[in-house]
DNA sequence: GAAAGAATGTGACATTCGTCACGAGCGGCC
DNA sequence: GGCCGCTCGTGACGAATGTCACATTCTTTC
């Protein structure tokens, strides 16, 4: 078992404001482990063992239907923390989380977790205000998959996306290309068929440029006036 | 301005465990108001003034698409609480939220309630536990409207509720009519046409009868089956 | 540098689902 | 009792989207 260190554990979001005295003994609770690309972190169904932290790599939280269809929920970067639901409404994990790279993930045990909240005000208030986004993202991704169409989801995702990670160049925004078609797909709620010909009309129409590697973004205001 | 007091208050799920004094100096910031059927108690995108509590009557929180579609996020029942999210992300309402009969509605002031909320680690917690259920709920949701199908959704409102409310008569089940189909239609993600026809094929198939008022749920493993 | 494995592009097709239009039933309300 | 308004039923239609099949391109591995 890997130790951890303090200076870890006040990294983490929510304890960010934890005494130094009090982050060395939790420290003793976590437990870092790694994970391969593909492998399950969490099963849904599966009893909660805790909450976790991305230290490192990438993964997806998601959802499979009958037919082997998936819907991402939630796709995670180091830092982000996952898993708080069960630990506090009980039940078994509401998802399941998978590892998309190689992955660094700290695992904080519930019973040590729960003490910490009830003794310190300030983490439950910021984990209060931690549930409240992510109840208003699931408010979106809601109204998104049921009252909108495809292509305004795909374009959504390209304008956030150019915004939050593009890189500008003479021609537009450059986006890397961080995620699969498939994983676009699952991500809108959709199949990787319909992403294809989707993003090839918005290219035809000269919004954006679909590469290998890469998205450019031509014509933002476009893309923006797609949604 | 009603009065309102500390009984009230230590009904207020969040806030069964506040001490009698804090109960009721609580209550002084607390404002009780009568909403009309059909009348909106938040509108998505204004500003929060605070949490509500639903006393009596019954109300639907929604989003509206740009082709005046629906989607409900949640039906309220009496004792219900809304409104949290914006209180602690300090955004504006995510959602619209309507009477649907005449609402008795007592709202909760934002600063109040913070306060309460750092100061009383229980409350704190019996929150997190109550964001925790919603963001499980909101899961389903996601899953349900993405990766299911029309039928599979109505059938699966229409079992949970005989569950929930359906009274026991020597034909099965039945379930009082408590939503129109357009609303239910908006609630499953679909229209109030589907929504129709497809009763009608699980009627022909002899698991439930549609009533005027109520819904008879002959077949409840039928039903069951469908999900 | 082959060979295997991913990821992607694309055509043809099936089906669900939403849209439009209209009629019927029921319940207030003067 | 008769006019309205709301809810519901239903047919016809079209569009969006999912399914299937297969080719192509790129990446990784041995």
């Amino acid at each position: 078992m890997p130790s951890v260190t303090a200076e870890l554990v006040l990294g983490i979001p929510h304890l960010a404001m934890l005494p130094l005295a009090e982050a060395e003994r939790f420290a003793r609770d976590v437990v870092v482990r790694q994970y391969a690309a593909r492998e399950f972190i969490a099963v849904e169904g599966e009893p909660c063992r805790g909450f976790f932290v991305l230290l490192s790599g990438r993964a997806r939280i998601f959802r499979s239907g009958a037919d082997g269809r998936e819907q991402i929920l939630r796709l995670l970067a180091p830092g982000d923390t996952f898993g708080e639901v069960p630990v506090f409404d009980g039940g078994p994990n509401p998802a399941t989380v998978e590892a998309l790279d190689l992955c660094d993930v700290a695992l904080v045990p519930s019973a040590a977790f729960r003490l910490i909240v009830a003794r310190y005000p300030e983490v439950a208030v910021a984990l209060l205000g931690h549930f409240a986004r992510r109840l208003r993202s699931f408010t979106e991704l809601v109204e998104q998959i049921s009252l909108q169409t495809v292509q305004q989801r795909i374009a959504r995702y390209l304008y956030m996306t150019a915004r939050e990670e593009g890189v500008e160049t003479p021609d537009g925004l450059v986006i890397p290309r961080s995620i699969t078609q498939q994983d676009l797909a699952a991500l809108v709620g959709s199949v990787r068929e319909v992403v294809s010909r989707t993003m090839r009309v918005m290219e035809e129409d000269g919004v954006v440029e679909i590469r290998r590697k890469e998205i450019l973004v031509r014509d933002a205001a476009a893309l923006r006036s797609l949604i």
